[in-house]
DNA sequence: TCACAGGGGTAGT
DNA sequence: ACTACCCCTGTG
């Protein structure tokens, strides 16, 4: 190891670039593993304990995960680490602006207080979450790893970029059902054509001039988008933090623990719920909210203790009841 | 080894 | 509101 580093000290000297001397990023209150874990991103590896590799946008970037909980990243990275992982965003403000008598919430965030909304690319986002449609995480990485090898920059070690909207566009739509993307491939086909012909532009995503309603409805035109993606795309890569994503687990996890607020409402009505109950953070609410119930319900099917009932009926299931 | 549900939604009826 | 949609994974 240390001639190989010596060597490679060397090497860099004389190509005048190469790696970096070492940062550490101290941030409190962060959990990494969760954060790259919860269903935002799904192209991170951990591949050993506390060493995750991955991209931000089109560089390759490895973060080591130290006991401490300090992150060390490459000196000339640790600007674009910061602003992806959401380091400066005040938690306190954003958990204390939550309703005070909110007892679900508040459990949620005790779960797991380190849970960070990331900066996300906005095409990357935006396709990724197309491609996700009716499917599992484990799925949705599959398609998105093939994606970036097959249509991405290489970026070395094992690393490739997402594709830019104009190498799906151009790889057509067979090429991407071959990806294993079934009925999405034509849906991210088109929205591809539509950004690479420039029919369509990103522009607005934060673009505090256009109204979250206004935006909602105008990725919503785009084919694959409706409401849930839009604003995943719009919390995740729109730095909209009023948005809030209902999908199956959130709406089961709503109906559940605000029963009597949400009763009878429509999936719309909802949404409308949501806005006013959990403000200007709500897309964090959700996050927590969220995070929680997939991995307590997660924990709690993974016990196959044969001779009890052996399937429990998702309905019945109540995830954050103790 | 092999069926067979069912999955973080959307679009069309 | 209700249903089909392609493909993969987990389960028995």
């Amino acid at each position: 190891m240390g001639g190989r580093t010596m060597a490679g000290r060397m090497m860099d000297r004389a190509a005048g670039c190469g790696r970096e001397p070492a940062a550490i990023l101290r941030p409190r209150q962060f959990d990494l593993r969760a954060t790259l874990n919860s269903g935002q991103v799904f192209h991170w590896s951990e591949v050993e304990p506390g060493r995750f590799t991955g991209t931000i946008g089109s560089r390759r970037v490895e973060i080591l995960l130290r006991d401490d909980g300090g992150l060390e990243v490459d000196a000339s990275q640790q600007e674009a680490v910061s602003r992806y992982l959401s380091l400066d965003h005040p938690m306190d403000e954003i958990i204390g602006s939550f309703p005070p008598g909110d007892e679900a919430l508040r459990q949620a965030v005790a779960f797991c207080p380190g849970l960070r909304i990331i900066r996300q690319p906005a095409w990357e986002c935006l396709a990724t979450f197309i491609t996700s449609s009716l499917k599992q995480v484990s799925h949705i990485r599959q398609i998105s790893l093939l994606l970036r090898r097959e249509f991405g920059r290489p970026l070395g070690a094992g690393q490739w970029a997402y594709p830019v909207p104009e190498a799906l566009a151009a790889a057509g739509e067979e090429a991407l059902r071959r990806c294993g993307l079934g009925y999405r491939a034509p849906l991210l086909w088109s929205t591809a054509c539509l950004i690479a012909r420039e029919k369509f532009s990103l522009g607005f995503l934060d673009d505090p001039e256009v109204p979250q309603g206004e935006a909602v409805a105008r990725l919503c035109a785009l084919p694959g988008v409706g409401p849930k993606i839009a604003h995943c795309v719009l919390l995740f890569a729109g730095g909209r933090h009023g948005c809030f994503p209902v999908d199956v687990w959130v709406e089961r996890v709503m109906r559940e623990l605000y029963a009597s607020q949400t009763a009878g409402l429509s999936r719309r009505g909802l949404e409308e719920f949501v806005a006013g109950h959990f403000g200007p953070w709500a897309g964090y609410a959700q996050q927590f909210l969220f995070h929680h119930a997939r991995l307590t319900f997660r924990r709690a099917v993974e016990r196959p203790t044969g001779s009890g009932p052996v399937r429990t009926r998702r309905r019945g299931a109540s995830p954050l009841n103790q």
